[in-house]
DNA sequence: CTTGTATTTGAATGATCATTCAAGTTTTAT
DNA sequence: ATAAAACTTGAATGATCATTCAAATACAAG
């Protein structure tokens, strides 16, 4: 009997920034090993593999968004004043220039779609959270008259959504933040119409 | 002097189907093999190596969508109705369960973004096209009074270009044909109105 | 302190991969 | 017909990779 020495959350951390700037299938064990000092042998015991790394990381990743999530709903007048930092600080994501520019669930789905089933569950999981994060901000703004009710609130988070992830994928070229403001003004204004 | 066996259209698409179906990184030379019949001494004969490959394969994906692009707005009795026709073709091609149901362009924009300059400019050149057709697309239904002139052809193009690549990549996780078709619909009217 | 168990280490393993190359084949030009 | 040039073949090469493993280390319980 004996502990782990490592910091579990640090080490998932150091994982998916080296996941997210090279890709998956590029991250070798090597840099891996690099980013959580973790040596190969540990990350086998820990994680059983490099898929089960991928896992663990997609997971913490959705703990951290989950907690990010509800910080920019909280202490606005309106809902949707939430609704609106929120794409933001996406927006500013997407502008910066480094690493942590995409969603990593987002990067993983579109790089292990339809090979790897049980990351792709997790993955599905993740976004799922999300999506009932937005269905419920939706349901608030309803109730509280700031949308009419020609759209229900999972239309307008499903249009939100798509939004969010041509948002991204559009950055992947034209990274102008005047351009990608403007755009998610759009799309804000579109969404709660 | 001896020209090649093969015939170059041929290979390349075969190619796109092949890279299309598991990425670039994870399709071998042997896939390459298999999927396009030339031994590897022949692909690096014509394309130098696996990137050239690659290279050579977007640019006919480009042409083959370029010519595509033209039939959807052709013998329409407004532009708008070609533009719906299009979209709704996007939507089926998304909603279909198997290969080519993403955008080779856009799947190797996830992949290679940042990691490979010469395909990233091959690939803005692609993107580029694409939206300056949709830019004539957006100018003509002005001229025609089909939209009005509350945002330039250029912002409409934008908006449109985005929720694509969103409408695509919410298709990896969730391909309800009718989920899809509302969503694209939705994104019409938004980008017209 | 001792023993059992779990983790860590880092080199070894075997597979896979992109690329090269020398020999063979076909075409073109003379 | 002959030679030169270009393409094809497919095995060889060397690199890289995920994974394994045996030895070393550290912890917990008795």
């Amino acid at each position: 009997m004996r502990s782990a020495e490592f910091d579990k959350e640090q080490v998932l951390r150091a994982a998916i920034t080296a996941f997210v700037s090279k890709g998956y299938n590029k991250t070798s064990m090597q840099d891996l090993k690099k980013a959580t000092g973790l040596h190969p042998g540990s990350i086998y015991c820990a994680f059983e593999n490099k898929q089960g790394l991928l896992i663990a990381a997609l997971e913490q990743y959705n703990k951290d968004r989950a907690g990010e999530f509800g910080q920019y709903f909280k202490g606005n007048k309106t809902v949707l004043a939430g609704l609106k930092k929120y794409l933001e600080n996406t927006v500013n994501n997407c502008a910066y220039n480094g690493p942590q520019k995409v969603c990593f669930s987002q990067q993983a789905l579109s790089e292990l779609t339809q090979q790897a089933p049980a990351v792709e569950a997790v993955i599905t999981n993740n976004l799922n959270n999300w999506r009932d994060g937005f269905i419920d901000i939706f349901e608030q703004a309803s109730a509280a008259g700031e949308v009419d009710d020609s759209r229900t609130p999972i239309q307008r988070t499903q249009s939100l959504i798509m939004g969010i992830y041509g948002l991204r994928t559009y950055a992947h070229t034209h990274s102008s933040h005047d351009v990608l403001n403007e755009l998610a003004l759009q799309l804000f204004e579109d969404v709660c119409r």
